[in-house]
DNA sequence: CAGTGGTCTAGACCACCAA
DNA sequence: TGGTGGTCTAGACCACTGC
């Protein structure tokens, strides 16, 4: 009951004073950083199915508020990629709490690879773009050897344009079918063999503006060119994997015959808050490549 | 080299009395806790883990020599899988140190999944009993719906036999070419249809008295069967997979055609200390369901 | 009710980095 | 040299579980 007092949200709404005190007394009487907290947080805290008014405690550690705090920030583009947040101790001032409470929640923010801690140097927003993340969510690997024994990596656009969203890319992507999504296709390929062919959707309205030559003229993972040109940061992505043979023009992309099985990966990436921003079905071949995945 | 004074005292560790102890008198002075170590047990101190006329790259926080101690208790079998470990009082008592430092290291063995907390009744060793971590290594899910709607999972046990290890296994093992391994073939089917075929390879010694029968008669995940009667924890694995097409003998045990495209999914799994006791390729047919994979 | 893990705080010191 | 993250401690209180 008293731990209510550490729920911001819940009470805020119940009795709109909008900040976090410890039981144990002594903390100031003011906070000017609680104070603006957006209600429209509502839906994210606490655990879910819990019903108001019911008298379940909508419990939520300080940690996590503060982690969804942080969020907030890095959604509304406080900290851009690359850039450093501020020191923990910063936070912890700003959101009047101690120094190990925001620890806390930076800790679980840098477990889900949205931020990367560099000590003696500060958190940094987790980007796409670094040269040792490069690529974070491709796990084919040549069988034999390092990534840069294979020769360079090519990337050829093949097509992008403007569609209307079938009713299965519509689902995936949270849109009504027949909503306006980019279509892409592309293929890599590795040491001059064509290796991965891709089709990839992406909602029309925050990539408003992508082209086949904006895409093509960019030198980097595509997940970087969304961060730095669309504001779209990919947190997260699950991928369904299956074994299909090519029809006839996948032939021809990636220079295999129809007899050649490969691997069919589906993937859905998604967002801040688990808001789901590309679908994409890649067509790998695994004659001199492997999907590689620990299980833990 | 300074921070060496947390280095752990093997000599006792091997008494059974394994407590940290300063070995530098600078922070000791300060370190109230440190000080009231036993001097008795002082006396058997030599310059822990200091290793002369190298540089000194042997920096270990104290959670971390803490999390060792507490994997070697693991792996002694001090505490099996499904039960209870010690209280973090009780072991921070034990390693004479802070309920702090023995949390951190518990975190970390839960986060590997090696431990399972549960609030208010203690920290348990994880086991692939549990009924809700079943299959724990299995990707493989139907794909519409839960497991439980596409009818009971059939194991069957085609063949258990003794053979001496090609090149390429015993390299996977750790084992030298010709040495002793089983080797075990099923089936698992899903509602009647024969959905993954699998040989597996472990080797002879620590799998000692393995029978085709005993492997029919157990019912449960063939890891849980390895904990209960070989002691053989898998901890960790991981997965190559790749899309084939099946051979004649192939063709048969998954009732498909040749034509087929399946997963072809290569796992070794390890226990403690990544030592690799399991060598597993299996055959997915992925016509009603899929590989998911999770990436963040 | 006692015991367990979970949260929070405060303060000290260490390792690392850059200026 | 000062600032940052990293480690360690001590003590308080809360939430959950089972007797």
């Amino acid at each position: 009951m008293s731990y209510i007092r550490y729920d911001v949200d819940y009470y805020n709404i119940q009795h709109g004073q909008p900040f976090a005190v410890p039981t144990t007394g002594k903390a100031s009487e003011t906070s000017e950083t609680m104070a603006h907290i957006p209600t429209s947080m509502n839906d994210s805290i606490g655990p879910a199915g819990d019903v108001p008014g019911m008298g379940t405690p909508a419990f939520s550690p300080l940690y996590q508020q503060i982690k969804i705090l942080i969020l907030q920030s890095l959604q509304a583009g406080e900290w851009k990629p690359g850039e450093v947040i501020p020191s923990e101790n910063e936070l912890a001032a700003r959101f009047r709490v101690s120094q190990g409470t925001v620890r806390k929640a930076i800790d679980e923010l840098a477990a889900e690879n949205l931020l990367v801690r560099r000590q003696g140097k500060g958190t940094f927003v987790a980007t796409h773009s670094a040269q040792h993340v490069q690529y974070r969510f491709l796990k084919l690997v040549p069988d034999s050897g390092e990534a840069s024994s294979e020769g360079p990596t090519q990337r050829s656009i093949i097509d992008c344009k403007r569609v209307r969203a079938s009713a299965d890319i519509a689902r995936a992507l949270g849109l009504r079918a027949g909503d306006s999504v980019l279509q892409v296709r592309r293929v890599l390929s590795f040491g001059g063999v064509p290796t991965i062919l891709e089709d990839l959707w992406l909602p029309a309205t925050p990539f408003k503006g992508l082209t086949a030559e904006r895409l093509a003229d960019y030198h980097g993972p595509m997940y970087a060119l969304f961060e730095t040109e669309f504001g779209v940061r990919m947190v997260r992505a699950e991928e369904k994997i299956r074994a299909v043979l090519p029809d006839g023009e996948q032939c021809a992309w990636l220079k295999v015959t129809s007899q050649t099985p490969l691997l069919s990966v589906e993937r859905v990436a998604h967002t801040y808050n688990d808001v789901p921003m590309e679908l994409r079905r890649g067509l790998y071949r695994t004659d001199s490549h492997h999907y590689l995945n620990a299980l833990s």
